[in-house]
This record gives structure tokens, sequence and C-alpha cells, in this order.
DNA sequence: CCTAATTCAGACTGGTCAGTCCAGAATTAT
DNA sequence: ATAATTCTGGACTGACCAGTCTGAATTAGG
């Protein structure tokens, strides 16, 4: 039993002089921008405007953060896609558009890339993601079958594949309308009610 | 006008103790297996069999044996998608379970990790890997409408995002039949023979 | 004010990175 | 043979890598 790297909680001593959250997310949009392994840590703690010695006493290693910044993003996202599914009648091709056509450019999914990067090498990435995959699933079966959700997890499952391979073709440089095309084909075949 | 980097045709000089394609395949196995930025010249020249001269003299730079390995994977995987679309009747979900379900293991498609990691910053990439995800999607459109193919490039480009997808879900390490069970509904939706 | 606790800036560490270079080895042309 | 040409092993380079450490700054309690 050592030093812990949370927060101390209360207590005398010198306060955090950043906030934990704000440096958080410009790890993410660093990560998500270059990738895990083509990012240093001069780059993380330039961006997050900390010292090295808060970096690692507040995150604990390169590692650590990307994970922290992977349930961040997964959180976040999810919760993006579940206000798309509960604001309109039409929620299946609304939330294929906010997967596979979202408004932040061509640099996809961070625990997309993530997964393909890292996924493979490395346990934690791996179980976000599919933790991540999971939670996607299960907001398209809801949507498909509101009823009987658990009786729509294969299509659910052929619609996160579908935007998650949309999301290549974007970060391939497709044209924006023959990836839209596609898309609207691909809602053709998933009536919303079933 | 100085040293050329490809073979100096024939002539005098000793000739290359070490063959092109063989080395160039290592490469591109650790390519795969790891990615671009994982893989170091160490780790290259050491799978390769050669040194950090011939290496040099030969491909010039580590993006340089990077394109060339994608192009020569390219070549292949297009083959042999090919080969799988002329040997059967039903060659769209043959061609599907090629892409999305290879005996490789885990480790994806090249091209599509490529993407994924490099393309929004190398030209270079992102182009090959338009020009491949171009070619499947040729294929796929003859595969469908044998009579006018430039008719099915729609449903084509969806079938592409489809198995591009589902290798994402396979690399976060999803369980094989959860795989399958979502690909068969696909190859449901799109008839071989229109 | 003093002490304990915590954070912070940035110098420092040993190792690794991609790429260069040179001396020598191998081969062909003369 | 000898000269010309090319390849090869591996030492070398300067930059950068993730992570550690020291000492000063800042806070709370006594």
């Amino acid at each position: 039993m050592k030093a812990e790297t949370t927060p101390r909680s209360a207590g005398p001593g010198r306060p955090r002089s950043f906030n934990r959250e704000m440096a958080l997310t410009a790890a993410l949009q660093l990560f998500w921008r270059q990738g895990y392994e083509a990012t240093s840590l001069d780059d993380l703690t330039a961006a997050m405007k900390i010292s090295r010695s808060s970096f690692y006493g507040c995150f604990g290693s390169k590692h650590g953060v990307l994970v922290a910044a992977l349930e961040s993003y997964a959180a976040e996202a999810q919760a993006r896609l579940r206000a798309v599914a509960e604001a309109g009648p039409d929620a299946v091709p609304a939330m294929l558009e906010a997967i596979a056509n979202p408004q932040d450019g061509a640099q996809g999914c961070l625990l997309v890339n993530c997964i393909t990067e890292l996924a493979p090498h490395d346990p934690a990435v791996a179980e976000l993601g599919r933790a991540h995959i999971a939670a996607l699933e299960d907001m398209f079966a809801a949507a498909l079958s509101p009823e009987a959700p658990e009786a729509a997890q294969v299509p659910a499952r052929t619609l996160v594949s579908l935007a998650i391979g949309t999301l290549t073709l974007r970060k391939a440089g497709l044209p924006a309308e023959e990836i839209r095309a596609s898309l609207d084909l691909a809602r053709s075949l998933f009536p919303a009610r079933s």
C-alpha cells in the first residue's frame, strides 16, 4: 500500500491547479486525432497544459490516461446516441446517421480507432471496445423492436457492423455523397418499426 | 540525378543476396500483426533478415516499405477474392465470408488497419485504401448484377461497409458465432442473383 | 509560525527511434 | 589482374521516447 494515483480526497496539501476533466478531454482529442502510438507524452502534457509530474500523479501512465479517455468517450457517445434514439420516431436511420456520418470530420470513432490499433495486444482496450459495441447493439435492438429487444439482437449487430464499416470508408476519404447513398440503402433494409 | 533506389537493372556489381519478395512479405506480416507505428526498423530488419543498409538500399524508408507492402497485399487480396467470386454460383455470400471471416485470425485486413491508423495524415495510404475499396466494390457489383454492374454500385458499397465493420467486431474479440449470425442475416438481405 | 501533506516545474535517465555512413566483400567488365 | 560497380554488416548520429526524481510552491492543522 503506497501512494494512491487517484485524488487523495480532501486534506492538507497543495490543491490541484488544473481541472481533471478538461485535461482528460484534451488528451482524448489528441488520441482521437493522432492515435495512441503516434501521440507522445510531450504532445499530451502540452495539450493538457500540465507538467509530467501532474500527469503521472493524476493518471499514472500513458496507458492509464488512454483508458480514462476511452471510458469518458464511451459514456458520452452512448449518451449522445441515446438522445438521438429518443428524439424522434425514426430512431434507426437517425442513429445510423449519428454514428456513421458524424460532424467530427474524418477522424472516425475513437473507440474503433483504438480497437483497430491496439485491441489484439491490449486486453483493457479490447474489453472497453466490446462493452461499447454491446451498448450500441442494445440501443439498436431497442429501436428496432421496443417490445422484445432481445429478439432484434442479430439485426442490431448487423447495423453496428455497417455503421462501423462506413466510418472506415469516410476515413479513407470517400466522397460524402457516395457514403450517403450506401447508408440510405442500408436504412431502407431495416424498417424502424417492426 | 543520383542513386536509384530500385534495383539498378543489370550490370556490374555485387548481386543482391536476398529475395525482395520474401523480405517484403516478412515486412507485410509484421505491419499486419503490429501496425505501422508500433513496428520499429529493428523489428523489420530482424524479420526480413537483412541489414539496415540493404533495407534502405532496396526500399528507401520505413514508409516506402509500407507502401510496397500495401500494394502487394491489395493485389493478392483482390486476386484471392476474385477467385472466390468465380468459384461458385453463390458469389456474394462466399465473398462476404472471405473478407469478414478470414482464416488469418483476428488481425483484420492490413489495408483497413492502415487506413484507420494512418489515412488522415498519410495521403499515399489513403489513396491505396480508396483504390482497394473501389476494387472490392466493383467485384461485389459484378457478383450482384453481372449484366449491369454499374447499377449495383450502391448495394456493393453497402456490402463492403458491412464486411469491413464485421472485421472490427472480430478484432474486438466478439465470439465467432455472434459474428456469424450477423453475417448470415446480411447475406439474406442481398440475394446473389438479381 | 511550524510541520505534514500534496502538487508542480522541469531536469534527468536509460533506452529506443529512423536514418546515415563507411569500410570491406562480392561480382562483372575490361 | 584491375577497375568499376553494387551490396552488406554494423557502428554511429542526434532526436525523441516513457517514466522518475528533486526541490520548490502551496495548502491545512496545530
